[in-house]
DNA sequence: GTGAATAGTTAAGTGCGGTTAGATTTTAGG
DNA sequence: CCTAAAATCTAACCGCACTTAACTATTCAC
């Protein structure tokens, strides 16, 4: 049976993930724990950091998967830290908007920088060529995920 | 100033982990709420698989960054629901050998099986000369990346 | 307007992952 | 041998993330 791109493509991107999974999660949980947060605070700040806009305190529950009480006592503590922002929401004064702060960027962008190390072994282990073809693989397949949830 | 290829891969790489962070973590995280486990359960699975070979207890705690005793007792639940084996080594009697059972690794493959939106959502944005470019791509990617860590 | 629904917070309670401390068993060293 | 060290396990305890339930404040619908 011949494979179309695409079955090779998903093929290959699993097998890719598994190794990036490997690398990244593992560093990503490491970090919260040395930086005494949570992985679910983690992922509501990288929530946050995703859809640029402000959030609701129920739509970052429902993101987390945790009841809209856990999602507000989340949050009071990212406050307390300055990480986010909780201000009313001038249209509707029952909800409140939520905004992740530059410190809390900052600390998403630390997250990434423990990714840096195996990051660098690749870019020392890679040709120029090889570099920039990675390179165009990546910025098309960035864009093309841009919008996934 | 001039970008080197190499530098220039390493900005990429870092904004398409963001990405790909966003979406994996999230999913692997999502799926160990729902089989009941936790991150770090899921992270041991993770580090038997990854070095095939037989771990021990102490070992597994360090690559976990948990006591003994945590590792100990994380184990315990482990064996409790068939995912890993404890056995006696035969070399050394103090010491355990901890192995993945085919059960375990049909879990890290159910997780990994939750990543499949996403992918397949990629899968179809794009036509077969860029699926094959960065099936290309991340096949080399995982090439060089191998034996990392 | 009044009652119902929506958004959020607060408080009390639960479960679980983690720690420390101490016991057990086996190996290693002089 | 006999003591010291190593690998694991057990037990008691702690903190924290979540849940449920009750409460406040706002908006909507008739």
């Amino acid at each position: 049976m011949p494979s179309s791109p695409q079955d090779d493509l998903l093929t290959t991107l699993r097998q890719t993930m598994g190794v990036i999974i490997h690398l990244t999660m593992r560093r990503s949980w490491r970090f919260a724990k040395e930086h005494g947060l949570s992985i679910t605070q983690i992922m509501a700040l990288r929530q946050l950091a995703h859809h640029q806009e402000a959030c609701s305190v129920s739509s970052i529950g429902e993101g987390l998967g945790i009841t809209n009480a856990a999602a507000s006592q989340l949050l009071d503590k990212l406050v307390q830290q300055g990480l986010v922002l909780r201000t009313e929401n001038p249209h509707d004064r029952r909800s409140k908007q939520i905004v992740i702060t530059e410190k809390g960027k900052d600390l998403l962008r630390e997250s990434m920088r423990a990714q840096r190390a195996w990051m660098e072994v690749l870019g020392q282990r890679v040709t120029p060529a090889e570099a920039r073809q990675i390179t165009e693989a990546l910025a098309l397949l960035t864009e093309k995920l841009a919008d996934v949830e």
